[in-house]
DNA sequence: AATCGACAGAA
DNA sequence: TTCTGT
DNA sequence: GATT
């Protein structure tokens, strides 16, 4: 559905075949010869070409059971004689030769170019026929990782400019509790409600919303439709920093000496500055398989994989995937609830939310703890979803604690039937459910998750569903430098020096998130100071 | 060129 | 494992 | 995409 996480490191896609119709590419066949030009960066152009409907053959002896044309890609005319072998083809196959830039502006502006200014001579004939086969290399390979630009829109050029960051310094609105404290009370604590609304943040950084919303959409966009999720995740870092800055951007060279943001940030900071959009983002969003993907892939339950799956199906509107019998069970309560889902939650209705659900574990299990973590914790004004942190103080109680719990909340017609893990057992540590909810005096249905813990990791477990995720992957990269490793149930230390290494079993005992940030070296940050 | 968090749950 | 999610 |  979204963004957030990089999920896995490597390869995503590995779908069928040739496309229809609707793809920039659909139906194209390409070639990438990997000369004079990074790995990474051809890994770049093949994915997107593929995620826009092209199918990428490889360089060795490719065959086809149909005439097709195919292009093939390079550097320069050099390199095709030198990396590409003219393949002896059963049927006459039409080769076309093309310069890599012609890839790179197609992607850049978001249209098929013609080839013109961009073909190669060859000097073997230009079309090449055969009649011989060598292997099928259909594409059941793909590789993926991590890419690099391509971009290479404006110009980026750069002087010097200071311009000093400085920040916000706020005060915290609620207090820290973490645990321990209560027990007498009087059963089910909750914590730091900064009650009523009155979230007024201190800085209220609406000074680059220009600037940051538009990266924030092509974040969007690399995720969900390109599945590319470092470059994603860094245009959400940058946008991210640009909501905090105390003040207005007017010039892009002030944004120089900030850490996260390097002259391709900047470049198109420039551009919105000057031109009041991103040329690049506005091709994206005009582009018909960029907006339905993103349709689909805001459901929850759709990543990219699927929305690009059922795009390719001939799906074009949600109604169109409702059939679809391929939908995971989660996909189809995303499909189902995803106008209310769609939906931000007031933070008065996350309190009520709550409080609902406290009842019903006090009365379940009495002494149990829950906090509201999540956006509603550090603040936020509205929140995406619900999120609740469980525990208890006595280090046992809490086991089978969420099934029955599930099943209460369930008969009380608060939780949707929803299968996710309600089958207790739970091999791990951590009970997790992520499902849907509507409290009885609101109207709209909404996303919640509950994770109990053992008291052990209550502390870990609450940073890490205090967020946001920015923070959680940040502390945790600093700790794996420090050599430790540091996750929702514990914070360990790695045997082998500082390279891979692991293990650990036990975790270094932490009661507050206070020790936790200290013991990392971190000034302690209260809730509202975690939207990095 | 390598690295960019660590984990749960469904299929 | 892969995919999606937190 | 940014950083090392
Ligand atoms: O990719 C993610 C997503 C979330 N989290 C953690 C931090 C986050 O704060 C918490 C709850 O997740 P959620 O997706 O609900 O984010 P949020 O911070 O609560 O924002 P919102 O729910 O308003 O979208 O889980 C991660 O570590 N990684
Ligand atoms: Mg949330």
């Amino acid at each position: 559905m979204r963004p957030k996480g990089s999920k896995q490191n490597q390869r995503q896609k590995s779908l069928s075949k040739g496309e229809l119709q609707g793809g920039l590419f659909s139906g194209l066949y390409a070639i990438f010869i990997e000369l004079g030009v990074s790995r990474k960066r051809l890994q770049v152009w093949q994915d997107r070409f593929e995620a826009l409907g092209g199918t990428v053959l490889m360089p060795k002896a490719p065959e086809f059971e149909q005439d097709v044309q195919i292009i093939v890609l390079a550097s320069h005319r050099a390199a095709i004689s030198k990396g590409f072998k003219f393949p002896k083809l059963r049927f006459s196959t039409k080769l076309t030769f093309l310069e890599f830039k012609w890839i790179e502006e197609c992607l850049q502006s978001g249209r098929l170019l013609p080839y013109e200014p961009y073909s190669i001579a060859t000097s073997e004939a230009a079309e090449v026929l055969a009649t011989k086969k060598e292997e099928v290399c259909e594409h059941l390979e793909h590789s993926t990782a991590a890419r690099t630009s391509v971009s290479s829109l404006t110009d980026e050029d750069i002087s010097a400019a200071p311009a000093l960051v400085s920040k916000v310094t706020d005060e915290d609105i609620s207090a820290s509790i973490d645990l321990l404290d209560n027990k007498t009370d009087d059963g089910v604590t909750g914590e730091d409600e900064s009650n009523q609304d009155s979230i007024l943040d201190d800085e209220a950084p609406d000074y680059n919303k220009d600037l940051s919303r538009p990266l924030l959409e092509l974040s969007e966009i690399y995720s969900n439709v390109f599945a590319d999720e470092w470059r994603s995740f860094t245009y959400r870092k940058v946008a991210n920093k640009l909501d905090k800055l105390p003040y207005k951007v007017s010039n892009a060279e002030e944004l120089k000496n900030i850490q996260g943001i390097g002259k391709s940030m900047i470049a198109k900071v420039k551009e919105i500055l000057s031109t009041g959009q991103l040329q690049k983002l506005e091709n994206l969003k005009a582009n018909s398989q960029v907006q339905i993907m993103q349709l689909f892939a805001s459901v929850w339950g759709i990543g990219p994989t699927v929305a690009r799956k059922l795009y390719v199906a001939g799906h074009r509107t949600l109604h169109d995937v409702s059939g679809d019998q391929s939908l995971s069970s989660m996909a189809r309560i995303g499909l189902k609830y995803h106008n209310d889902i769609s939906q931000r939650i007031p933070h008065a209705e996350v309190t009520a939310a709550g409080a609902f659900v406290r009842d019903v574990i006090e009365s379940l299990c009495p002494g149990a703890v829950m906090i509201v973590g999540g956006s509603y914790r550090r603040g936020n004004p509205t929140c995406g979803d619900i999120d609740l942190v469980i525990t208890h103080p006595d280090g046992h109680s809490h086991k089978g604690l969420l099934a029955r719990l599930l099943g209460r909340l369930q008969e009380l017609e608060f939780l949707v039937p929803f299968s996710s893990s309600m089958a207790e057992s739970s091999t791990h540590k951590v009970d997790t459910y992520l499902g849907i909810c509507k409290h009885p005096q609101y109207p709209l249905y909404r996303r919640i998750d509950f994770k109990v813990y053992p008291k052990d990791s209550y502390a870990f477990a609450l940073v890490s569903f205090t967020g946001n995720d920015v923070l959680n992957r940040r502390i945790r990269y600093l700790a794996r430098t420090k050599g430790y490793k540091l996750s929702d149930q514990g914070l360990y230390t790695r045997v082998g020096k500082h390279k891979d290494a692991q293990a650990s079993e036990v975790s270094i005992p932490c009661e507050t998130e206070e020790e936790i940030f200290e013991k990392l070296g971190l000034p302690y940050p209260e809730p509202h100071q975690r939207n990095w």
